[in-house]
DNA sequence: GGGAATATTCCC
DNA sequence: GGGAATATTCCC
């Protein structure tokens, strides 16, 4: 029995020897062959425009029993082997295999010729040469390209593939194995034979079914039923017979074997039909291109597998799993930001509200002193009429607060400056500082008829010092109250004057009324007025902060009668920002949740690497909150945030406990994902440039120690060997 | 020649038949085995307390050339193969093999009974025994636990090791293969001869290579020089022998071996050194456990590769780059949410100014009031000494507000309600509520010399209905002026009487004084008291809004010569918490910030994978911002969020406007690399079992690529000597 | 020594 | 038919 040496991948180690012949005869190694591959072959020199001498010979079974005649590397072989099978196959001639060859030899020339000539273009006699309709020149230009690839990246057509198509073009094995009379399949006539007895002459074991893993593995399918009638019912009666096809392995067509590649399906999915396109371009290509011609169900399920640092791999499940935690984190914290938000939201509501209550209070302490003021004004101007004068003054004077304790005197210019948008209608008004509230009365007595001056504000711009004017000394008389006022005012504990009622002003128009009641809207205003606008100036008493000098003409108080802003205080646009910033932040929890589904996603594609398919912490609990363990606090204040440590800790209670509540107004966002499909809906293929030193040593370790940590990726990592070579 | 069947994990294919014995007798397989394991052994059913059959027994070195008498599945052996090892093993007895088990069977025993005995505890024997300074106690315990969880798993001792061990026990090889004198190490004698003879009875190969291969692949290593000296002289000339070792493969401690699992590396990391461990359970043991126990160097750049579906990978970078990107919207997000908060808290301040200002605004108004309040009481008991009462009243009727357009209404309990913290102070005070303004003043003309009342503030619990009291028709006298004002307070347009001043309680105090000037400091409190109070409470006149009724107690003013707490008015606290928020805004900054350097982190190990080696928007620019064009409302009006679209629009200049501003606070953050730092800080030996198909031949051709693209992953690493050894 | 590809076996 | 583990070969 001859020996055979089909090519393989495995190439026979340098240091094999065949050993031991007799006990293994079948299977013999050659050693130390040479590598380079030999151009031996002119006969096929100008077959083809290619030089490459590596191209295959199409018309390859136009030769019958002439395997030998073309370079042997065109099949990857090892020329060294070809050194016995030229031996090997030049032997036996089987008249019915030669027949066969010769027989679809023709129409094989025929097809490439055409081929060749019309280079891709429509084949009518196609249809006439073949009862099958195989898009020809499209496989034919696959296999070139396959072909051409394969060459370029130094690989082959697969050994096994070889061997198959070694048994079949045999002459000595046709009861145990040959075509199909199509051409497009293989039958095994008697598989406990072709087990015995062929098998172990190409492989290494007697099993049948691992001839038939193989089979599957490099995608040929069993048929059904036989489909080559012809000897079906001769030889395999009780024979176990089968057939197996595959699209590209068909009798006569040895340049389509370069379709034939590796297995896919190895690590992650399989091409189950042995549709094995051009590997790199897939995803490239246009669609036609990887569509398989015939035979098959057209799975598009080919995968493309790049191979990736375990490591790596794990510490990007690592960091997939903490940039979920810390999405988690973030999440929760920004819940609580929009919780506190909420809180300090309603409390702004609640500042408006104090706000118009505050406007309330002070209308109606006006009204209030109005009331009086008109009263007294009216009493008063009577009373000048009768007696009492002094005393009159006297009480009003000592009225006067005796050390301050009940008003506090601010400046009105301590104020900050809010250059609020609502504040430029307050502009208008004039700056009015230190009015005295209460204020000499200038020439009372004068005249009893003066009309009433209008209802318009009247700016009544008395200086500071205006208490001077009036005499300090108390005198006796009608003026002699207002003196004793005056004199009150300028003599106040508070070194200029405070609570100084510009009473005189104020009865300078009510006394020259005609004493009747009720005063007029004009009249009420205008007292009201002058209130209002003595209310809003003060002295600065105590300087504990130093004032802002610009801030003077912002503080004055103005127009009293329109709906009284209050100055400086927020607007209801402020508070449509605050709500805005309500809504940003949520916003942002949106975002967040949409990113948590993204890192979803990723686990979800790296899950499949993982032994159980899931990857702790991300698949197990599609929520996988942070624990209930887990205190933001703590977290900030670790060394990883050193400059802020501590910062929280006094504050942990002042309402930035993270409440983990569960966020709410994100039910819209289911459909967020959507972004992710289009984002992922391209073809994928970005043109991604990485610097390459990601994969370092260095990376390498700390990668690892992230696995330790979080317990839930890969271990091993560090578990390096310990190597002793 | 005998054949001998080893188990392997590929167990006989159930088709498979001892095919051609001729041309391969020395590989035959039992086809068809029952696949059951055995307890065939009863010798050892009492050997431990565990029940489990697959018990791996440890005396087994203690029965020389008696490798079938226990259970053949201890080693997970096909127990049909055992009926021919019986056979095999049982032939030949080599004396020198045997005398070697016998010397170091008796410190195996000794040393496993007491291990057995001790069970975990120190071993003072061991010095004396060997040595070595394994530690020889957590080693039997890793063995057992590896041995447990491999029964658990299903998993048995490697095949190939136990091939390896069954050649050292067969007695008729020792010219080939045999233990070193330690028992630490094996030699291989002659290799050639041991690979043309022995090998093929257990592998189906007769290469040496692979021999070796396989070694290397288990953690055995090449021993340098041999380490037997006592045959080193005498055996090894010019018959190339070679020793190997295994830290786990010592003769007579056969349940060691269960440490020897499957080789790592296969498409992911290896286990270099044998040194494999129980993979699950990687990175649970403390960090001792998995130390080497002893061998070499301790290499990190192994480089496990796993596949993965470039699809998938390209998908993950995308993934990846749009984290990166969400990351950049969202810190840009929260730069314009803590620029509003900003804002907030620039408001809040004003909210307190405004607040200072109100206290300022009705301190004056106090004053005034009080002013004239004390000019009032003093002149109205004078005044009851002369005449004009009438008058008095009557005028002072008439200034009631015509139609109330100046002092509004309002109730308190209109006013939110202000769970403030520091409201709590406030909520002693009684609760006060409808206190009219003017109220009917009670039996004025009384007593002229009741004695003022006590400085302390005294609850004045006016019933809303007290106007009811006074009689609603003018009346002369004394009281007329006092029914007018009560009838005026009972009939004015508010319903329930607006603007009334509870001015017959402010008389009643001030009239019974000695009617002398200054009123005394405590005088002055008591009515400043008693106007504060009514400013806090008016009619609800208006009830626009639902009321909440629970916030009458709230709401209600109280003692006011204390430093005039303005209800409801947040506080410092309050202004803490904004403050607070803008502190927990800069976590988030921080936190996000965090975030991108993990997203940096995870592309430099992605970077490798990448054919330019970069990811494009995350390593071609370490800051990659959202594009210029980059437009936040865009992004958020986009479909993917439907619910929102639109909806900044109209706020986009409301203050929400991305500014892109480079974010601050963040400075200390560099260090924020530490976390990852420690993260990775753990000795990352997690198991993860990955399924070794990575390297199957659909693998085959990205993996290429991937080297050829990389040089970094695999790069080198493959370029290893071709040592032949 | 070990990466990688193919081969063989086992099993579902 | 194919997943998965181990085996064998080739090569760096």
């Amino acid at each position: 029995m001859q020996q055979s040496s089909m090519p393989s991948r495995k190439r026979p180690a340098p240091g094999a020897s065949p050993a031991n012949p007799q006990s293994q005869a079948t299977y013999t190694v050659q050693p130390g062959a040479p590598n380079q591959p030999l151009q031996n072959d002119s006969s096929f020199a100008d077959w083809a425009a290619s030089t490459d001498y590596r191209q295959f010979p199409d018309n390859l079974d136009a030769i019958p029993g002439n395997l030998n005649s073309y370079d042997a590397t065109t099949l990857g072989y090892n020329p060294a082997l070809d050194a016995e099978d030229s031996v090997h196959y030049m032997n036996g001639t089987d008249p019915q295999n030669a027949g066969q060859l010769v027989r679809r030899n023709a129409n094989q020339q025929l097809a490439r010729q055409a081929r060749n000539s019309w280079d891709g273009d429509a084949n009518p006699d196609r249809t006439n040469w073949e009862e099958e309709e195989d898009d020809d020149d499209e496989l034919e230009r696959r296999a070139s390209e396959a072909k051409k690839e394969a060459i370029t990246k130094k690989r082959q057509i697969p050994p096994f593939v070889q061997k198959i198509r070694s048994f079949l073009d045999e002459d000595r094995n046709t009861e145990l194995i040959r075509w199909s009379d199509d051409g497009k399949s293989f039958v095994v006539l008697d598989e406990d034979e072709f087990a015995k007895t062929l098998i172990p002459e190409l492989f290494k074991h007697k099993n049948y079914a691992s001839f038939v893993r193989q089979l599957n593995m490099y995608g040929f399918h069993k048929k059904v039923g036989l489909s080559d009638n012809s000897m079906k019912a001769s030889e395999s009666r009780r024979k176990t017979p089968s057939e197996y096809a595959n699209p590209y392995f068909r009798q006569g067509r040895p340049e389509l074997l370069w379709l034939i590649q590796k297995p896919k399906s190895a690590p992650g999915k399989k091409g189950p039909d042995g549709k094995i396109e051009e590997e790199e371009e897939i995803g490239k290509k246009p669609g036609s291109i990887m569509q398989p011609v015939k035979g098959g169900k057209s799975q598009d399920t080919s995968k493309d597998l790049v191979a990736i640092n375990r490591n790596d791999l794990d510490s990007i499940k690592t960091e997939i799993y903490n940039l979920k935690k810390r999405n988690e984190v973030i999440s929760n914290y920004i819940g609580s930001l929009r919780q506190q938000n909420s809180t300090i939201h309603q409390q702004a509501e609640k500042f408006q509200a104090a706000q118009n209550r505050f406007q309330q209070m002070y209308d109606r302490h006006e009204s209030s002193i109005n009331a009086i003021l008109t009263f007294l004004a009216t009493f008063y101007n009577r009373s000048l009429e009768g007696q009492n004068q002094p005393n009159f003054a006297e009480m009003f004077a000592s009225t006067l607060p005796p050390s301050g304790q009940s008003g506090s005197i601010v400046d009105m210019s301590d104020m900050p400056n809010m250059d609020l948008q609502n504040m430029a209608s307050r502009s208008m008004n004039q700056p009015r500082r230190n009015q005295k509230l209460l204020l000499a009365a200038p020439h009372i007595a004068s005249s009893s008829t003066t009309p009433l001056p209008t209802p318009k504000v009247e700016s009544i711009d008395t200086p500071v010092n205006a208490s001077s004017h009036a005499s300090p000394s108390p005198a006796a008389g009608v003026n002699d109250m207002l003196s004793r006022i005056n004199w009150a005012n300028a003599n106040s504990p508070q070194a200029s004057g405070a609570n100084n009622f510009d009473f005189d002003s104020a009865l300078e128009h009510l006394q020259t009324s005609d004493g009747n009641m009720p005063l007029t809207d004009a009249e009420t205003t205008d007292i009201l007025t002058r209130m209002t606008q003595d209310a809003g100036s003060t002295l600065d008493t105590t300087p504990a902060k130093p004032s802002n000098p610009q801030q003077n003409t912002n503080s004055a108080l103005g127009g009293v009668n329109q709906s009284f802003n209050i100055p400086n205080m927020p607007t209801t646009a402020d508070f449509d920002r605050i709500r805005h910033q309500q809504y940003a932040l949520d916003q942002v929890q949106k975002l967040q949740d949409d990113q948590n589904q993204r890192v979803r996603e990723i686990a979800d594609k790296l899950g499949p690497l993982s032994p159980n398919g899931f990857i702790p912490g991300i698949h197990d609990n599609s929520n996988v909150p942070v624990p209930d363990s887990f205190d933001l606090d703590d977290w900030l204040n670790n060394p990883y945030f050193p400059e802020n440590s501590g910062n929280l800790d006094g504050n942990a209670d002042n309402g930035l406990n993270i409440p983990h509540t569960s966020l709410t107004g994100l039910e819209g966002l289911e459909n967020s994902n959507t972004l992710l499909q289009q984002n992922l809906g391209g073809d994928g293929t970005q043109a991604h440039s990485v610097s390459s030193q990601a994969a370092s040593p260095a990376t390498v370790e700390t990668l690892d120690d992230v696995d330790a940590d979080t317990n839930v990726l890969a271990g091993e990592g560090s578990r390096k060997r310990r190597r002793r070579d």
